[in-house]
RNA sequence: GCACCAGUAGCUUAGCUGGAUAGAGCACUCGGCUACGAACCGAGAGGUCGGGGAUUCGAAUUCCUCCUGGUGCACCA
């Protein structure tokens, strides 16, 4: 509530030395209800003022008081070196409903118009089963992309397919080797996978085998028609059930351009580095070497065979994206495990001769790996759980609980469906990207508390109010007396901080902030809902919970969409 | 060895650029469906915020150091 903070700061400004932006950077909102809804505190003007916290709050508490001609302010009071503002409820419900929008945009801004932001996720590997380590950068990324998309941003999601590299090499020697011994046709991603798993241990064992991949993979750059062929089949293959997956989650891209585009622009990466002197010989390869930008190890962009790497081809792709896209951010969503690689692509795109504001833009969001209790997965060697199976699982767990608690439900299967992978989507987000997960069946099909099904619960409940009480009315028959209980306050602040909180989510690229909102959000819509009677009481209280109700509904189901979530109207 | 990240209740975790009594959820104990959906609500118990030091009126938060765990360190991507 911005309007309720500046005029406290204004009042302060009136009562002190202080500048109102000063001020405004010092107000807080305080821990519990009992201090009010802003406080002041006064601790830093101590020093300056030479004056005990306390004697300085009571001061400015006294001055504002005099000049108190607003009924904004219910009263103030000085605990401590803290001045508690109380704002009075009625005023704060008023504020905060006029500005709640009804057209199904509360929240959407303006503030990222002509921005471009390119956001690179999911990104699959061709020809690899598509297991729960990659849920978090699809669903992660996907959040990020409605969220700059809902501020008003121009997103733009790339599907940076991993189509490319040593790995196809590989996998066209298996394929020579022992194609006709697999099923590729039925089972497409799997059998590739037991090739791929059986050629990594040959070439382990046999170091000739593993030059042969190589050499494939440099015979498929230079466009050896039968390489490219096999690699166009795994390729359309693998598409086609990474679709099932995207369709399942709802994700969005609007480009599929994977390494393989890329990599041909490589060379003019090459040539770039070459010329400007950033590039050396080194072990018959070509690298920059990073120790003056504290990175002690070198960036190489040519391989000792000539064939390109996986930083030349990302260099290429930031050329062009900048080309293309003109970007103010790029966003690359990818775990930990690449930080390096890209503070050396990032510190290398320097050199690269284009716009400093293309550099200054790329940002790597980093996070967590995803663990099963046994330890680290691996595609080689076999211990994975596939998204398909997981997803699957969840939503069989919805249609259970559904059988159980609610048997007479139209559209089972659909509603399951919403839930099961809501419940999936929503504990991948609501840990901080920083944090590894341990991969628990329990803990993933738990479905209350804070969960995705407990948000979605809480906004049926709402739309069963509503429906229930037959009639939404207008702001106009609101009456804001009915609004001063701390559990619509609660509720009401809560929706105030909306947009805030979207704005906090693009600062940090982090969705989890949104996630513990709407939790709370529930949370606070709950107990309300538990303590107050909302249909039945006289008209005018009944239209005004009514209302709220309505606003809630409302925020949790933008919220919930925002994340990726679809919201069910029953369940 | 060097670099980066993490360590908060039995488990999973929140804590904004330092601010009031460190908030939740799961599990556990107890209470609540003849008011609108109990996938819910309420209450209880559970914490040396990894250890130590420093800065400060004030530190989970900043700095240093140590311990533990994870990740990365040129021909995988």
């Amino acid at each position: 509530m911005d309007v309720f903070k500046n005029i406290i700061a204004t009042k302060i400004a009136q009562a002190t030395d202080l500048k109102i932006e000063q001020i405004k950077s010092y107000i807080e909102i305080p821990k519990g209800n009992e201090n009010g809804d802003y406080a002041f505190p006064c601790f830093r003007l101590a020093k300056e003022l030479r004056k005990a916290p306390p004697v300085i709050a009571q001061e400015i508490a006294e001055k504002v008081l005099v000049n108190n001609i607003n009924n904004a302010i219910d009263k103030i009071e000085v605990t401590g070196g803290y001045v508690n503002f109380f704002i009075n409820k009625e005023e704060m419900a008023k504020q905060i409903l006029a500005n709640f929008s009804n057209q199904g945009q509360y929240g959407s801004s303006k503030i990222g118009q002509g921005k471009n932001v390119v956001i690179d996720y999911s990104a699959p590997n061709i020809a690899k089963p598509f297991h729960i380590g990659h849920l978090r950068t699809t669903v992660l990324g996907g959040a990020l992309y409605n969220i700059y998309k809902y501020l008003g941003y121009n997103a733009i999601g790339l599907n940076y397919l991993g189509d490319y590299g040593t790995q196809f090499g590989k996998l066209i020697e298996g394929y020579k080797r022992w194609g006709n011994e697999y099923k590729i046709d039925e089972d497409p991603i799997n059998e590739l996978m037991k090739i791929y798993i059986r050629i990594n241990a040959l070439c382990k064992e046999d170091e000739k085998v593993l030059e042969a991949c190589r050499g494939n993979f440099k015979k498929l750059e230079d466009g050896d028609p039968y390489c490219v062929e096999l690699w166009e089949k795994f390729k359309k293959v693998s598409i086609k059930e990474f679709q099932k997956i995207y369709d399942l989650l709802g994700s969005k891209f609007d480009s599929w351009d994977g390494e393989a585009k890329i990599a041909p622009k490589a060379k003019e990466v090459i040539k770039i580095l070459e010329e400007n002197g950033t590039l050396i010989q080194s072990q018959g390869a070509k690298i920059v070497d990073l120790e003056n930008e504290g990175i002690s190890t070198p960036c190489m962009i040519q391989k000792s065979d000539g064939s390109t790497t996986y930083a030349s081809r990302d260099l290429a792709a930031i050329m062009y994206r900048a080309k293309t896209y003109d970007f103010d951010k790029a966003l690359y969503v990818t775990s930990y495990e690449q930080i390096l690689h890209f503070k050396q692509v990032f510190s290398v795109a320097k050199h690269l001769g284009i716009d400093d504001k293309y550099v200054k833009g790329l940002e790597h969001v980093s996070y967590g790996m995803v663990m099963l209790p046994t330890g680290k997965m691996s595609t080689r060697e076999g211990n994975i759980v596939k998204i398909e199976d997981l997803l699957n699982e969840s939503i069989k767990r919805a249609e259970e609980i559904i059988a159980h608690k609610n048997p007479e439900l139209e559209n089972k299967e659909e509603i399951a469906k919403k839930v099961g992978v809501g419940a999936i989507i929503f504990s991948n987000l609501s840990t901080s990207r920083v944090k590894d997960i341990t991969f628990d069946w329990n803990a993933i099909l738990n479905f209350q508390g804070e969960t995705g099904p407990y948000i979605q619960y809480t906004y049926v409940r709402t739309q069963s109010v509503l429906k229930k009480s037959g009639y939404i009315p207008e702001i106009a028959e609101v009456s804001f007396e009915w609004l001063t209980d701390n559990y619509s306050q609660e509720v009401l602040k809560l929706i105030c901080k909306f947009e805030e909180i979207l704005e906090q989510v693009t600062q940090k690229e982090e969705p989890a902030i949104l996630a513990h909102y709407l939790i709370d959000l529930a949370k606070a819509y709950s107990s309300f809902y538990n303590e107050n009677k909302i249909i039945g009481e006289n008209e005018e209280i009944q239209n005004t919970r009514v209302y709220l109700t309505r606003a809630t509904g409302e925020v949790l189901k933008i919220g919930a969409k925002l994340l990726g979530m679809e919201m069910p109207e029953k369940m």
